[in-house]
DNA sequence: AAAGTTTGAAAACGATGATTTTCAAGCTGT
DNA sequence: ACAGCTTGAAAATCATCGTTTTCAAACTTT
């Protein structure tokens, strides 16, 4: 207990113990992201495809993870962040415009945020879905992080009087679930638009359903 | 070859040996509906598990079907053609109302025959979802028939100028994608409302989108 | 009641993967 | 160059199911 004098890991070929570990949590990351966000995606990943793809070993593997969903609940988290900061970034710049202009501008920042990467977007909104209770109780924080934006801004544009006050809840969680069932069918390839279709058409149902005037 | 004189399957308590197929198969769907249907769902059943709750021997289970996949293919089928029939029930008693009574009046038919039963809304937008290539290939078959319904009845509606005319194939596949993403969020318990609330809100949703005046 | 079917449950197989362990080789600091 | 970490790949374990077979009991028809 007291004894050793523990000097901590030591180094490896260059880089410290925690370097090296970081490293490799990112190769598995990053392998997780083509696996995960591609063709047959995680369903279809074996913990050996991720391993061969990150270039290690199992049990580097299980050094650092403890399943496979571990990887995806990370990637999950990191590709809604993406998506957020995308959105954050403009909200700044759109303060001041009309409200017309300030949602098509952030649903489109949104939009490429989530999508412009096709593996991102297939992680958000395919791959994770109907994984497991822990990945579902996970997706449902993201989402109500999301509706609390979305709230707060209608919020917002009440006060400015730029739309009639009201109960708006459920139309925010109905569009929450349009951007989601639509973005599903967008990346399995049901829908053959670009994204800046799907940017405009969000933008419409948006527009339509609080009866913003133009 | 022409040898015996071939009596045919014979008759066993009772029935035939169509009849006890039948009821055979149809107990293993109905076992198949509620396993699939509610809680762990699809993912977490067994091959053993559907046989216990049929009563019967997994023999018995490869003699019907090749797959637990199976079962749910045609179960999606199944509740599917319910929510249609339901819909088309309705059809002819609404031909002659306005726009907005008719829209009101179908969407809710539709929302009522999907998912009065639980066990159905949560088998046609939950447990269906992402399960292999052959079960995302009969969703976009049943998809699409649902769009050209959609299509159809819009395009009636601009001829009778009770909208304007346009390009709505996006707008109908974003609804379709609506609809399945709101009904999923509202099968896994995301979404506090009653049926009706989500019929209303749908009704709203299209509304707004269509630019239907009221 | 003999001969042939049909059933249902249990046992036997076989595959696939997840997890752990082992082991030889590569580094590091002394 | 020694003694102790680290690594990477392979082998050994385990566990879970799907799928096929076996076998005795139940039932039918002759």
């Amino acid at each position: 207990m007291a004894g050793r004098s523990a000097p901590a890991a030591g180094r490896y070929k260059g880089r410290s113990a925690g370097e090296r570990q970081a490293e490799r949590r990112s190769r598995f990351l990053s392998a997780g992201l083509d696996l995960f966000g591609t063709a047959p995606g995680y369903r279809a990943t074996k913990v050996i495809d991720l391993c061969k793809a990150a270039g290690l070993s199992t049990r580097q593997f299980y050094e650092e993870f403890t399943s496979l969903e571990d990887v995806l609940a990370e990637l999950h988290l990191y590709v809604n962040d993406a998506a957020q900061r995308a959105v954050l970034a403009v909200v700044p710049e759109v303060r001041d415009l009309p409200l017309p202009e300030r949602l098509t501008r952030m649903i489109h920042a949104y939009v490429q945020g989530a999508a412009a990467d096709p593996r991102h977007a297939r992680i958000a909104y395919v791959e994770v879905i109907g994984v497991s209770p822990r990945m579902d109780r996970q997706r449902l924080e993201r989402r109500s992080v999301w509706i609390d934006f979305l709230i707060r801004n209608i919020d917002e544009a009440v006060a400015r009087g730029e739309m009639p006050p009201g109960n708006y809840r459920i139309a925010a969680a109905a569009f929450i679930g349009a951007v989601n069932g639509l973005m599903h069918d967008w990346v399995v390839g049901w829908v053959d638009a670009t994204l800046d279709d799907i940017a405009a058409e969000l933008h419409q149902t948006l527009m339509g359903r609080y009866r913003i005037s133009l």
